[in-house]
DNA sequence: CCCTAGCGGTGCT
DNA sequence: AGCACCGCTAGGG
């Protein structure tokens, strides 16, 4: 695993690559992050990450992910993480509604444990997963991280 | 607003 | 196998 760093307007992030892809993705720590020496297969996966952050945070389009590799969760956690990749910009979903989406309906509460365990938020997106009293429910990376990162999608 | 009961996946013993 | 977590939800004060 390799992780190598992200400059953003927003800090640096941290992106850690396995052999199968992109693997996670960290936020701005105030200790900066160990970067390690780039491997040439990651060369081209760092720059389509690079490029998908900077999008996100920026409120645009990702054109083009690198691989993923979600293979550290388990069957469940990688269901809810495929759902999550389907709420369209701008648009916001439950963590009841993404249960439903994966058929299994009385899931909710296992849905937000699944999300908070993504290992790539911003890219698999996480934070347009809302409470169903549309209230802001949680965030892993801390609840300020969510309300930016969605008042920058302007899905708030 | 608060409280309660019910829910299901996960990780630890 | 049991059990205590949880980014939940619906229902009822």
């Amino acid at each position: 695993m390799t992780s190598l760093p992200i400059p953003t307007p927003h800090g640096t992030f941290c992106a850690c690559y396995s052999s199968r892809g992109l693997a996670q993705l960290h936020f701005p720590a105030p200790a900066p992050h160990t970067s390690q020496p780039q491997s040439r297969e990651t060369q081209p996966w760092h720059q389509l990450t690079t490029r998908a952050v900077l999008d996100v945070l920026a409120g645009r389009p990702v054109k083009k992910l690198p691989p993923l590799d979600l293979s550290q969760g388990t069957p469940f956690q990688q269901k809810v993480w495929n759902a999550l990749r389907l709420i369209p910009l701008h648009q916001t979903s439950s963590y009841g509604e993404i249960a439903r989406s994966i058929h299994h309906p009385n899931s909710s509460r296992a849905v937000g444990q699944a999300c908070s365990a993504n290992p790539i938020p911003l890219l698999i997106p996480c934070h347009r997963v809302l409470a169903a009293n549309r209230k802001l429910g949680g965030f892993s990376g801390g609840l300020d991280w969510k309300t930016k990162l969605l008042q920058i999608e302007h899905a708030l």
